[in-house]
DNA sequence: TTCCTTCTTGCAAATCATTCGCAATAATCG
DNA sequence: CGATTATTGCGAATGATTTGCAAGAAGGAA
């Protein structure tokens, strides 16, 4: 999807198309993968625009379905556009290296969720972590 | 597993047998679902066990691998026993209800991962939410 | 058992991500 | 263009988690 499609979306809702959404939503739609709030600061460092903004337009846009926030991770919570496939990664312990572990397998998941519950709107945020193929402990044979 | 076994493998690392540590892996022993610091300090209202120590006992054990880091939730990170069959849940964002998933569905997920990317001692934090039945927003067809 | 060494604990202060209050600013609509 | 109301920036407040440090307790040695 385009960016400007995503932006005449957002304008259909009852909300302002403002600079600070556009530079979050131009952001993430760059972005191969997700971002955190503070990660996406970084990248508009001449937009300048504030952090408390960012979050809250992270929050407004994930309710209204435009986001959705896809893991956690040491720099804090990751949002990606819903219109695009996202992924999620798996973050070494010991060195901390993240390797992205492509399209997100989820889905099957979430469907049996929500038969399963009745729950609707839903969304998950996974994180995994364990030690890469260069720190994994040499095995303590006892 | 018994209680009391667990705490002769602990005693097996090189770490001590403390009452703190004791006392947190009884606490998760007892509990039905994963448990975060501050619940545990609840429960423990009796040793008055200080939260830092908490928080520090359970970095320590999860490091050993006895313990796993199950979910994030409003009130923090979920601690479950690892010797045992852990599960996830789905909170509402409405009303903040959480529901169980029952026993953890991410088991083959997490070999396959093991396989594609060769990192090992994985472990995986996961948060499910969305409306539950009672919270579901009535569809503005538009 | 007693002593020693070292890991642990409690307490308080420090971090860090995220949220909030409020006055100044800027979209959108007529 | 001018009014109305969402949005922004800034600073302060939260809340979970971490850290420094001196006092206290495991576990081994004597």
């Amino acid at each position: 999807m385009q960016l400007q499609t995503l932006f005449k979306e957002i304008q259909s809702h009852d909300i302002r198309l403002t600079k600070g959404k556009k530079a979050v939503l131009e952001c993430l739609y760059k972005a191969k993968c997700g971002l955190s709030a503070q990660e996406i600061h970084g990248e508009l460092s001449d937009s300048a625009l504030d952090l408390a903004t960012i979050y809250r337009n992270l929050e407004t846009l994930e309710k209204l379905g435009f986001l959705l926030k896809t893991e956690y991770s040491a720099k804090g919570a990751k949002y990606a556009l819903s219109s695009r496939k996202h992924s999620h990664s798996i973050e070494c312990v010991e060195c901390g290296q993240e390797v992205s572990l492509g399209e997100c397998a989820l889905q099957e998941l979430m469907k049996t969720i929500q038969q399963k519950t009745g729950f609707n709107n839903i969304s998950h945020v996974v994180k995994f972590s364990g030690n890469c193929p260069q720190c994994q402990p040499t095995e303590k044979t006892a």
